[in-house]
RNA sequence: GGUGCGGUAGCCAAGUGGUAAGGCCGAGCUCUGCAAAAGCUCUAUCCGGCGGUUCGAUUCCGCCCCGCACCUCCA
């Protein structure tokens, strides 16, 4: 069953399909910046683009797919973060890598084969500026600075269909402050491509294409020469969120396709941003979540990954803390319906096609939870736990993972609950009706049950 | 101003030119000292508003209202 997916290129649901000979699918995910903890709003994307990895591998085998996704280890806020706590660039971008492969795990993300960083490709980078100052696709400025020559790259704008009026006089730019490199280019549309090194960039430097001063990459060239060295010239799938629609991937695109003369990317891809409550996610709003600010409130990391496919990833989706609760309910039901099918060993091989199904049109994750739930109500009777498996494996939920881990009562809950239990023994159920109110005042649920009980969070 | 996306039950959210998936919440019942769990059942005459096309539109077209996003380094 072929996978079908929107193109940002064409505007249109295109299948996806290896171009190489050798049959593998060459796909390239744009990661993040590792300077803090990634909030949920980069997970959506994240989690967005495992699924596509899983339903690749699913598609074409696990030993045809080539995923990759860079991390970006030096740019601007990487750099201040690390002058802001008089650290080390490296020690810095180390300390929020770990913390980002900790939470994908978490999350049940697969690692892509290959994680290639910024630093570890200057060469690489400043190898394709310098083919780009050949072509005079580049020039140099007087600090020793290198910027892209957009004008020369008639293609300019065809992904983000962004006019040359636009790109130049949007109004949105109008009130804003003209970046400090304004005066250096040629055009305010170009781009840098090599940042020539500043006092605060301290010891953040790496000596420059030819002929250019010391500094360091542009943002935006990381992508084109990693994509470039680990997948070739021309790969299958680039994705991304949407905010890098433009200008990133419109710059990598005129980089790489002036560089190599080949088109860069067959397909492309963006998901759309959460919001929260309704409201695009920023601090001063007090609605950015981490990861760890969910499991905080007792939700488990695999209800945020549940939540965060609840929604068409074309589409903005809204994340409320009612979401995860609902995601957590989910989440139970699939688990006891798992138990369920061991002890019902059915043969309908067929079962949950209807999820993967659901998947592989433009997927529709939503629609596949629908279809999933959908099976689930009919009983577990006559259906191949292989099957289930299957479907969620492709979703990525481990369900092992369910439950949110159980935080230790402290020492006078337990001490009530003991009470509480020894009165209901005793039949004394006033008392006990007394220390439950205690009890969940305290925070506290108590489940009895025949030989004894459990305890609880309330959850908030 | 430019470019897009969206407005479907209390909340979240699919979908279709022929009459509304699914999840959560809620309600009722069974069970149960209480609470919870579990099981069963129920929950949109209607898809932002107004027109149009059509035998028929929530689904296509037009206009309007509202929300959100992007427009040079935010996934």
């Amino acid at each position: 069953m072929p996978i079908r997916l929107h193109d940002s290129m064409t505007r249109s649901v295109r299948e996806l399909k290896p171009a190489h000979d050798d049959g593998v699918f060459r796909f390239y995910n744009c990661g993040p910046t590792v300077y803090a903890p990634a909030h949920i709003g980069n997970f959506r994307t994240f989690v967005v683009n495992d699924v596509i990895r899983r339903l690749l591998e699913l598609e074409f085998g696990p030993g045809k797919v080539k995923h990759v996704r860079n991390l970006t280890d030096v740019d601007d806020k990487t750099i201040k973060r690390a002058r802001d706590a008089g650290r080390p660039l490296a020690d810095v971008t180390r300390q929020w890598t770990a913390k980002f492969h900790a939470d994908c795990l978490a999350l049940n993300c697969l690692r892509p084969h290959v994680e290639p960083t910024a630093t570890d490709h200057i060469r690489e980078q400043v190898d394709m500026i310098d083919v780009l100052l050949c072509k005079r696709h580049a020039y140099r400025t007087p600090d020793g600075s290198v910027y892209f020559r957009v004008s020369s790259f008639q293609e300019y704008g065809e992904l983000s269909h962004l006019q040359e009026r636009e790109l130049r006089l949007g109004s949105a730019l109008a009130g804003k402050p003209q970046p400090a490199d304004a005066d250096e280019k040629e055009d305010g549309s170009d781009f840098a491509l090599w940042k020539a090194w500043k006092p605060e960039d301290g010891d953040v430097k790496w000596p420059g294409p030819d002929s250019a001063a010391a500094g360091r990459p542009g943002w935006h060239i990381e992508c084109s020469a990693m994509s470039k060295k680990h997948l070739g010239d021309n790969i299958d799938l680039h994705t991304g969120g949407e905010d890098l629609l433009f200008p990133h991937h419109e710059n990598e695109i005129a980089q790489s396709e002036c560089c190599n003369g080949v088109t860069f990317a067959n397909h492309w891809y963006h998901s759309k941003h959460l919001l929260v409550d309704g409201k695009k996610m920023s601090k001063s709003l007090g609605n950015l979540y981490t990861l760890d600010d969910l499991t905080a409130k007792g939700f488990s990391p695999m209800a945020v990954r549940y939540a965060l496919l609840a929604g068409h990833p074309s589409k903005q989706l809204n994340f409320t803390l009612d979401s995860l609760h609902a995601a957590e309910s989910a989440l139970e039901t699939l688990r006891k319906y798992k138990a369920e099918l061991m002890f019902n060993l059915g043969k309908d091989a067929a079962g949950f096609a209807a999820v993967q199904q659901a998947l592989h049109d433009d997927l529709n994750t939503p629609a596949a939870l629908g279809a999933l739930f959908s099976i689930v109500n009919r009983g577990a009777k006559n259906v191949d736990p292989n099957s289930f498996e299957a479907a969620m494996w492709a979703l990525g939920f481990d369900l092992a993972k369910t439950n949110a881990p159980k935080s230790e009562a402290p020492a006078g809950v337990i001490a009530l609950a003991a009470k509480r239990w020894a009165a209901k023994q005793a039949k004394d159920f006033t008392a006990a009706d007394a220390l439950r109110r205690e009890l969940t005042a305290a925070g506290w649920s108590m489940l009895d049950r025949k030989d004894g009980y459990s305890l609880e969070p309330l959850k908030h």
